[in-house]
DNA sequence: TATTGTTATACTCTATAACTATA
DNA sequence: TATAGTTATAGAGTATAACAATA
């Protein structure tokens, strides 16, 4: 009795796309992050945390406007966790010399040590979580969801609606 | 030069870590679930229609409370986006017949067609963005993602914090 | 005329505390 | 004494609109 051919026929995706959701949400909003955050030694909450973690990923000093899309967020909500940032000494702007509309941002020695607490933290807690995993398991998972990532990507902008501007 | 021993280590972790987070805060406040709510057909919030899918997914009515714990939310909010469903025809709640202080919550036609829309909408996307994808790698990510979040939680388990009741 | 960033404001989603009714 | 749900309140996180400075 195939009441929902629907689900039947993406019976994979159905499987795959709540799983996906739940970790994201669990990852974005859960414990192991408060505790990351706590052993980062200073008293961050996350979105900061996502600035300084963006700017110790960089190569160099980002501009705001980067850090938004990077975080994918609007761009007044960097520039205020930017400012309260600096305001703390965990992050400097400076003047693009190339722009002058444009500000640079870089992290402080101190934004730098905050990041690597917090790094430590969330990196220790997985390497013991994943310490079952074989390499090739790891990097397996690594490739298949990347290329979910690009797909999905892929087909947003090509479903995206055109009348926005993104 | 290791510069980064901590990164160097956990080169795998690194790399899918912050693409699952991404990916789930894609999926919950992205474009496509913002169509996907319009082809319900039905103008509901995320939240909400997360609710509708819950009991759409369950094999029967369910506990305020068990939506609430399938949702990862607290009990409040349940009841709250319950009564707006209730107030809008989309869900009923009727006694527990087991125990007078708990109501059974389900779906009305209107609700489940609400839920069939969205799915819709949903499972078509994706089926067109994965259309390249084999049954073998669909299944080797769901697995892999199923070992990944049973590892998590059973990890947080062992590492929760015993002063928090949960 | 378009783009970078800022300021001010408003909205979405979720949590916590205090309470009621039943177990 | 504990549990299910409710009501009221508060908080975190993010978006939108309007603007200034520079390109």
């Amino acid at each position: 009795m195939p009441s929902n051919p629907l689900e039947d026929q993406f019976a994979d995706i159905m499987a795959v796309l709540p799983r996906i959701s739940r970790l994201g949400s669990s990852l974005n909003r859960g414990e192991l992050v408060q505790r990351a955050l706590e052993s980062s030694g200073v008293n961050l909450d996350r979105p900061s945390m996502t600035v300084l973690m963006s700017l110790r990923m960089a190569d160099g000093p980002l501009r705001i406007g980067e850090i938004a899309r990077r975080m994918e967020v609007a761009g007044p909500h960097v520039t205020r966790l930017v400012h309260e940032l600096e305001r703390r000494g965990l992050a400097k702007r400076v003047q693009d010399p190339d722009d002058k509309r444009a500000r640079l941002v870089e992290l402080t020695p101190a934004g730098a040590d905050a990041a690597a607490g917090y790094l430590h933290g969330i990196l220790g807690w997985f390497g013991e979580a994943l310490a079952g995993w074989s390499a090739d398991d790891l990097s397996t998972l690594g490739a298949l969801l990347s290329r979910l990532i690009d797909d999905l990507s892929a087909h947003a902008a090509r479903t995206a609606n055109p009348a926005d501007g993104r």
